[in-house]
DNA sequence: TATTATCCGTACCAATGAGTACGGTTAGAG
DNA sequence: CTCTAACCGTACTCATTGGTACGGATAATA
């Protein structure tokens, strides 16, 4: 198998074990079914990624990599600051609430307790790493006057507030589907509103 | 043994039940565990509570109950809006995000592909109990003039994420310890001042 | 005190799933 | 074309755990 046709097979394969994922669970993923469902077998999985958890790792960290592009651009164009801020917040809610994300998240919460490092994973390739986007987004504004002066920081973790809700607990309990995207741009405009009303200058 | 007794044997073993889930996790905790913790049968526990599901069922319902008390009462004194949004802050900060409530909801949320009810069983324990009493909470001071008009379940909302920010996320993860009495109180005050500025009349 | 129901501890069963081993096959390299 | 390395499928081991069965102890009750 030469290279291009690994990497693409590898892809293969973490597609499978993310819907296994959404489908059944962390817990509810067997090796054997991933395999089944890849026409790979056991052992190829266990040469790639060593053993479940690196399986589920490799399936954190391309989910994450995914995302990281999409946000970057997001935040650094010259825009007005509404409609960017909606933009943004609904790609945000977008991607973390659609299935895969949830079940990652799920995943990585209900190993916490066996030591795994998932959670650590998941932070460090999802928030760690596209909240400092969004703060520096914020300092922008604030320097260019649209954005009353606060501690940065503070104000972002508002905006999440805001923009989330406990959308993200009901989810990861199963308790509401996937909103429709109306309902999501919506969320972000209204977010957006409530945010600019603390914030903004005008 | 008579009913006094058996009462609290019961408390007993639903205490260890839940020092087990905080420590281990709920595929960690294997019922011989808490038997053997308990000073239990195995057959005692499935006599008593069916299942390891049962189990647990039981330890969800019994935290929600005394939790549901307390909240009640919070809401309803006559004191001015600002402080007692303060105090209910303070006090859903504390109850949701300490070690036992955050091994709950990790066992829901993980057992949630497996088909399981703890979720609905946590769910309606919780959030379906105690939300509109926050809600009525807001009209009355909507109706007393004290907040502006608006719908008072989006308006509560607000206040939740206003409130929570990405704390439970993260606490769910594993990422933080628990916050401290000083910076919970700090967070419900901060949020309460902001939810005032987008919905207070003054 | 005698009786009976409950509970404890241990042993047991069946199922599941992680991880390993291996023979047969395919596909790329020389 | 040959050879070799990787991969597939299957089978196997081994540990865990949910759930059940049972004998002995214990405590309430008559």
């Amino acid at each position: 198998m030469n290279d291009p046709q690994r990497i693409s097979r590898r892809n293969e394969i973490l597609d499978i074990a993310t819907g296994t994922l959404s489908e059944k669970g962390y817990r509810g993923t067997s090796m054997l079914e991933v395999a089944r469902r890849a026409s790979a077998s056991k052992e190829t999985l266990y040469a790639w990624f060593g053993d479940k958890q690196g399986l589920f790792e490799a399936v954190i960290r391309r989910n994450a990599q995914s995302v990281q592009t999409v946000f970057a651009a997001q935040l650094e164009n010259e825009a007005a600051i509404e409609p960017t801020l909606v933009a943004f917040g609904s790609a945000l809610l977008e991607l973390l609430l659609d299935d895969h994300a949830i079940a990652i998240n799920r995943a990585a919460i209900s190993e916490v307790n066996m030591g795994s490092g998932l959670a650590q994973i998941l932070s460090a390739a999802g928030r760690e790493e596209t909240l400092p986007h969004f703060i520096l987004f914020l300092e922008r504004h604030q320097q260019s006057g649209k954005l009353r002066p606060a501690d940065p920081a503070q104000a972002a973790e508002e905006y999440l507030g805001l923009l989330m809700g406990d959308l993200q607990i009901r989810r990861l309990l199963g308790l509401i589907p996937m909103p429709k995207k109306k309902e999501i741009r919506q969320r972000a405009k209204r977010a957006s509103a409530r945010f600019l009303h603390l914030h903004g200058s005008a």
